[in-house]
DNA sequence: TAGAATCTAGAATCTATATTCTAACCGCCG
DNA sequence: CGGCGGTTAGAATATAGATTCTAGATTCTA
């Protein structure tokens, strides 16, 4: 979708979808076990055994592929969020459930995608659509989180559970990305906690929140 | 103190301390204004009214440059951050008021770094200098931040005071960085509350976190 | 103040990468 | 089969940017 945008045909052929697909995937997995410097053409084209003419030929330039790869990232991992939230028993769902739940389920999400999103990030700075579909995802993901605390945070008898569940979800995020710099920066920080304490910790402090929103004096 | 590392020469003469003084602020505000990315030789170079060579003598490389220009700006945020530490008042300092100036605090002695910061996590993914730093400043910060919340959060009662005020600190850093992270990609999200209520909530987070740290069923 | 040490300038060089170009290759339609 | 688009390979090109080199300028020292 993302690379039409540039003047490259569509693909006719089975082989040409093909390589296009291996390219994407080497593409993203460069990004992920090296990281965004390490996104070459050559390197991408090595990896996927195809040409540099190829890649040009599907893409069209390199910033084009990356868009695509972005695209492809954030998609799956949207699918997957709603893939596990479908299957959540609304019945049976205390607020510490459902907090506990939207942690696991953003984790498994995005696992892996640490050094990926690092890489939109960074470049979302210099490039506006990159920048624009990071947004877009963005809001995806708040939004499907909402819809995870939705229901207790009501029960619960919040003023406005909406915005409540906001917060929530934005600590859930910030506290992600903090530890995923952490891990990116070359293994967590010598010292600190390990990961899932720290997801115990942070579910106790969204906890506390949600059930006490009100500014505390 | 970084840039002995390579085979450089500390400078002799006061033109020479100068040229490399003025490198040094060119290349951090080169950054602070475009981005990692914008930091190129040639433009510090004209920038500090300097030459190629000049740099070059000074700092072996521009890895070394980097290096110097993090060691500065960490420098003088844990600085900043001790001086105002110094002036508060601890005898009349409710926990909530120490919460909300641990975070003007901070806020204060970071501010407009946020791109500095950047820089050095996306690039001590592959430079161990820079992320030894970056590690050594965190903790300091961290430690800085745990020295600002201990008193009250001993009044209150807890358990392990220090624990307590330990995730507190990384909630504010992970909230801090989310907000970096959002202003990096060009002006806040749409729809995003401001910074100022930001703080806000954030500070009610962690306030209603402090005064109940225990897990809630 | 002469000579040595230090420092600066900036042209020239080297290198890594993106991108273009062209010849050959493949698969489909007549 | 024949040939015509679609597709691929990879050598050649272009370019940005780091780094080296050296002549000349400045400051220090005796």
């Amino acid at each position: 979708m993302a690379e039409t945008l540039h003047e490259v045909k569509e693909p006719r052929q089975q082989r040409s979808r093909d390589s296009q697909e291996r390219i994407l995937k080497a593409a993203e997995a460069l990004i992920k076990s090296k990281g965004f410097e390490a996104l070459t053409t050559a390197e991408v084209v090595r990896r996927s055994n195809t040409s540099i003419g190829t890649l040009y030929a599907r893409f069209g330039d390199k910033t084009a592929l990356l868009h695509a790869v972005q695209d492809r990232v954030q998609s799956r991992e949207e699918a997957c969020m709603r893939n596990q939230i479908a299957k959540i028993d609304w019945d049976a769902l205390t607020l510490a459930d459902s907090v506990r739940r939207l942690l696991e389920i953003k984790q498994t999400a995005c696992d892996g995608d640490d050094r990926l999103f690092e890489a939109f990030v960074v470049h979302g700075a210099t490039d506006p659509v990159l920048r624009a579909q990071g947004y877009r995802h963005k809001a995806a993901v708040e939004n499907l989180e909402v819809e995870i605390l939705l229901k207790s945070a009501d029960e619960i008898g919040h003023a406005d559970p909406e915005a409540a569940a906001r917060v929530a979800s934005r600590l859930a995020q910030a506290a992600q990305e903090e530890y995923v710099q952490r891990s990116l920066a070359g293994g967590p920080l010598p010292g600190s906690a390990p990961p899932e304490l720290l997801l115990e910790r942070l579910a106790d402090v969204i906890i506390a929140y949600l059930k006490n929103p009100a500014p505390v004096a």
